[in-house]
DNA sequence: GTCTATAGGGGGATAGAC
DNA sequence: GTCTATCCCCCTATAGAC
């Protein structure tokens, strides 16, 4: 057979398979068997190619989250050249982690899936999973971090901790849920106008960090 | 043997051990036979008792909720009946949810396993957990909905759906992942002081929900 | 590289003695 | 109410033919 590029190789459509059912039942739930019956590939191709399940996941999650990872840093990087020494923008570094996750895969048929894997990730630790997500997410939080530091110069550390993950928090949920959310809104939140949803997005986080600061005895 | 009420029946030992497990690992994720070996007793004392893991699940969260939501109602009563048919205070709504749910259990030393089930269970959806879901928390969506409404009502409803879920995001990823967050922010973001974490949550939130409008074309 | 077949361990649920 | 023993299904992983 001719080596023709569209011809999605075995390895992809064990991928494509696994990144669907991962979105949609969770990681751990998901047998292999499943996995292998959506693609259609025979049962022994999964422990050839990958060798083991641990494998696999690491796989499927390194093949969105380092590109759009990459693009996030890109996106950074711009912001923090545009404004060399001066005081970065808390809207824009919101921007540049909300709008490549809501980017990802738009138009396509299986881009729901993973975008919702993205928020995903951020709530499943067991076992083999909680390293994966450190290795993948290491330099971005460091990043990020830095950033919010910089565009934050106020807040007290512990107040800039806690809003961070409140904020984070916010981002997974609507990420993770957006179909339960489309729903249960009745079809008014709708993450596939990516811009407007960015913008809603980045709005709430930004308001809820730059909240004036509270007083506490301790 | 004398009936003597301290005595933990075999039906409370195996909640409390399904409970602890549930929220360390997942619902999902916990096979019976560990919670059986955790409670220390038969292997056939679940069946016996609840008739099913699902009737178990159901159980477990009941017992937790049932008196949660009931509380949440109670301080939501009070708000209401205090301001007659003036307007709600978005702060005081919110924090009739967020309050009790910090609350639960603490100073008990399983007290920050059940808390942490408050927040899992927004994100746990596969099979019947979904329907056991909705049925836990139709009446508590439905009053404080209606709050929402009346403590925000110069929000388009697209816009306060939206701010909506981003502000339940925040607070169950907070509730759900406070052993995690209280390691990764090095001791910081420490949810044992109840009154300081809710007014911290009640803060982001109100601040997200508050913003100003934005404009969208659509 | 791809297939069938199967090993080997757990999973929920149940029967039936005590 | 509590125990032991066991059924039957599904899981990951591997061996070995093609």
């Amino acid at each position: 057979m001719v080596d023709f590029p569209a011809m999605p190789t075995t390895k992809d459509q064990i991928l494509d398979a696994a990144e669907a059912l991962f979105a949609d039942h969770g990681i751990q739930a998901v047998p292999l068997r499943k996995i292998i019956s959506e693609a259609g590939v025979n049962s022994a191709a999964i422990h050839y190619h990958f060798g083991s399940k641990e494998a696999l996941v690491k796989a499927v999650l390194a093949r969105r989250f380092d590109p759009l990872n990459r693009e996030r840093l890109l996106l950074l990087d711009k912001l923090e050249s545009a404004v060399g020494s001066g005081q970065l923008v808390i809207e824009d570094v919101l921007y540049a982690i909300v709008a490549p996750a809501l980017r990802l895969g738009q138009g396509t048929e299986s881009g729901v899936g993973f975008r919702r894997l993205v928020g995903r990730i951020f709530t499943e630790h067991s076992g083999y999973l909680e390293s994966i997500f450190k290795d993948l997410f290491r330099e971005l939080e460091e990043r990020f971090d830095a950033a919010f530091r910089r565009a934050l110069p106020d807040l007290m550390e512990k107040e800039l901790a806690w809003r961070k993950y409140m904020a984070v928090g916010s981002m997974i949920y609507i990420l993770r849920e957006q179909e339960s959310i489309l729903k249960m809104s009745g079809g008014l939140c709708d993450t596939s106008n990516v811009e407007e949803a960015a913008a809603r997005m980045v709005q709430f986080m930004a308001a809820g960090l730059k909240a004036p600061v509270l007083r506490f005895k301790n």
